[in-house]
Formats: C-alpha cells, structure tokens, sequence
DNA sequence: AAATATTTTTAGATTTGTCTAAAATTTAAT
DNA sequence: ATTAAATTTTAGACAAATCTAAAAATATTT
C-alpha cells in the first residue's frame, strides 16, 4: 500500500478525526464547512479514501474513519502539535499565532524529521494549547486537564495550567484573581462572542472573553 | 501581484536559478533532466512563469528569470539553506541526509516563520553544505571558499572548512592527511564517480571520493 | 401518508500540472 | 546550401481536486 498522501487528502482525514472526536457521527455538510469547500467536493474525497481504504462510507448513510484512516490522522496529528511546540518554544512564536504555520509544516510526512523534533523538543506530551500530542505509535494520554471552554457548567474545576507565558496575559489573569490552583465554575457561556462567565469563591461573577478562556487549562475536582 | 506560488512553480524557479549561475544559459531539456520531467512539460511552466513575469521567454530562443523571478529564487534557497542548517545544528541529521527534507521545507513561504528560523540559528551565513544563505533581503555573501569539486585544475587552493563534525569524516581526513589550512590543488577528475585526484606538497597524489570532495571547502590562495 | 424541505450524490465543466506524439524551429553535417 | 539530427513547441489527452446545477435519497411537516 502506497503510505504518501495528498494534502488535500489529509486535509480531510485530519478533519475527519477531528469532528468524529466527540461522539463519532459527522456529516457532509459539517465537513464541507470546516474545510471552506462544497458538499459535493466532499462526496468526491469520501469516495476516493474509501478506495484507499482510510474510510468505511456507505453513501447517504455514514462514513468513519477505518482503522488504518485512524492511525493516519494521529500521525498527522502528532506533526501537527510537535510543531506548535516548536513555533512557540524554541521560536518564540505565540501561542495564538501557531496554528496557521503548523498547518503548512504537518504536511512534511519524514518520519525521521518528526521522531527527531520530538527528541528535541524533550518529547512533550501536550502542545501549546494543552492537546495532548500522540506518541509515533499513535497512542494520546487522555488529558487529564482540559482547556476551559469543554468544561461543562456548573462542574467545579481548578487550574491547571496556561496556554502561554506572556506578560499580557499574566497581567490580565493577575487582575481577574485567577492563577494556578483557582477553584471555579462555569456558569454561562454566550454564543454571540464565545465569552464565559466563571464564579470564583468569594468573588462576584465575572465574564471572560473567548480568547482568555482558551489559555486556561482545568481539571475537575 | 500575488505573491504566492505553487510547489511546481517553486521548484522550477529554484532548478533555473542554479542551473543559470555559472555562466546564465540554460536549456530546455537541462532543465527537463534536472527536474524529472518531460521537456514538453517545461515549456508549458515556462509560459506560465512568463505569465506570471518571473521569466523572460522567446520560444525556441532562451529564457531567463526576471528581477522578480531572481528574487523569489532568493527567497526559496534561502529557506532551504536555513532548514538544512536547523536539522544539522538541531536535529542532528547527517549533512549528507538533509536535502530531501528540506526540499519539502522550503515550499512554507510564512516569512515570519523563516525570519524567527533565521534568529534560532543564530543568522547563519553558510548552510551545512558550505553553501551560502541569502539574508531577508536576497543579498548573499559570495563565499571566499567553494567547494572543492568546484575548484579549477592545478589552482593552488587552501582548505578553509569542513562540511561536518562528524567523526568518520575526521578519521578519513586525518588518514588522508587533509586539514584546515592544507594547501593543495586539483589535478582530475573522473567522471564516472566523479571522484578527484589532489596533489598535496611533500606527498604523493591520493585519490578523494566525490563525497570526501563535497564535504571539503576551499579558498585559492 | 403525502408534500415539502434538507441533505447528499451525480453529471459535467474547470484548473493545474503532467504526459505522448507530432509539428516547428534551430543546429550540425555532408 | 541542402539534408539530417537534435531541440523545442504545439496539440490533444489525462489525473487530481475543485466547482455549479440538477437529480436522488432522506428527513420533517402538516
């Protein structure tokens, strides 16, 4: 089996995986709308990783990703997120500012390039933003801490991480009395602008905006 | 003018800006070798890169990359010559093994990417090969030393570096007695492997392999 | 359960980059 | 200066990835 895919081709596998993460259904509509492309672009590519036996797809009905498809998104993946490190560790990118770029570079598939950067990179087990990456056998640790904005309401949580080290941020959070180890809930969130309002013990409810709540990592408790 | 070019495009506008550096002619069919392809297939991108005002063409006349083509060339070699040095110098690659990866590289234009690559690195000017990197501006020291298959016929020339650290090379060097500041000239050159025969004072002619040959550079003295 | 709306697929066209085979041009040789 | 040889270009075809418009299948409403 040829293991050398298009971008488009992992373009739509890498999407796949991801609308599929959840619960495991994903329809032609919602992938022609993350990938900025028509349903019926869709339909040609579904046929063509179903001949590549990446896809099982049985038309009108359902498509999901075979094992083999599976395994590619992780590969894919873990370049992705082993990048993201990179773009922000070593090149002082911000955190923000890395998906664009790591898009491009998840494409350059050597697999000695990729098990040589996570050498280098001290083999990090989570990307800038708190995705856990997977490891060259495709196996992910199950994050313990989640970013804010898939903390379910009213489920108390405590920091546990930040997605960046940058003095605006610390600024921000300092003011907002949040740091590590701060106890919250989610009480509402606004789909208008993304924003979230938290209750903190012994504070009033306050309201965050998306971006903020993207940069803090929680866990449970 | 949009400033952004396909693979394909790229990799045609690099093969004629080496090919054009000695002397500037170059043929169809050199280019046709050079880059795998068919003949009729580079007069079909020639009239695209026409198109796009990167060459002058006149069919069956000669073809030359403009200003703006020779610019954009600049700019992929540039690239290329960085990731090479990031995986020699970070990544630990042979120097002998970077190319093909940095072939793939090279083809992600973000400018902000490559300029924070650059800073990493500490602003190299030559890559791992010896060859020298163009900065953000295209300008490109043009090096003292070249590299030894480079050098003409009986030109007295002095060893100026060594293309890697690596301890194999050092052993071979040292047996061949070759070191920084050896002074020698070129005698032949065999075609078939391209391998050399160096005339060094008070020894008799010894005989390098191409390899041995690209990993040494030199300055005429 | 029929009618309507939505989703998905097919049919046919387009663009990019490639190819083969044939024609046009230039170069070399008699 | 013709003829022969090599190079280069054109013409027409093909695969990949996309699109629009129309048809088919599924889902929803009344």
């Amino acid at each position: 089996m040829n293991n050398n895919f298009s971008v488009a081709e992992e373009n739509y596998i890498k999407a796949i995986f991801h609308l599929q993460q959840p619960a495991g259904r994903v329809t032609t509509n919602e992938l022609a709308a993350a990938l900025q492309t028509k349903p019926a672009s869709v339909t040609d590519m579904l046929k063509k990783l179903k001949a590549r036996l990446l896809l099982h797809y049985k038309p009108y009905q359902e498509f999901y990703l075979t094992e083999e498809g599976n395994k590619i998104a992780l590969a894919i993946v873990r370049r992705h997120r082993l990048w993201e490190c990179f773009l922000v560790d070593k090149l002082q990118f911000g955190w923000d500012e890395v998906h664009a770029v790591a898009e491009e570079l998840e494409h350059v598939g050597s697999k000695k390039l990729v098990d040589k950067l996570d050498a280098f990179l001290g083999r990090p087990k989570f990307d800038p933003h708190g995705d856990p990456i997977p490891d060259s056998n495709g196996k992910m640790n199950v994050p313990k801490q989640i970013s804010l904005p898939r903390l379910a309401f009213n489920t108390p949580a405590e920091v546990t991480a930040v997605g960046s080290q940058s003095s605006e941020l610390l600024e921000l959070l300092k003011h907002k009395n949040i740091g590590i180890g701060t106890r919250l809930e989610v009480k509402n969130k606004f789909s208008f602008d993304n924003s979230l309002e938290l209750k903190i013990k012994n504070h009033p409810v306050i309201t965050i905006s998306e971006r903020l709540a993207n940069a803090l990592f929680v866990k449970t408790i």
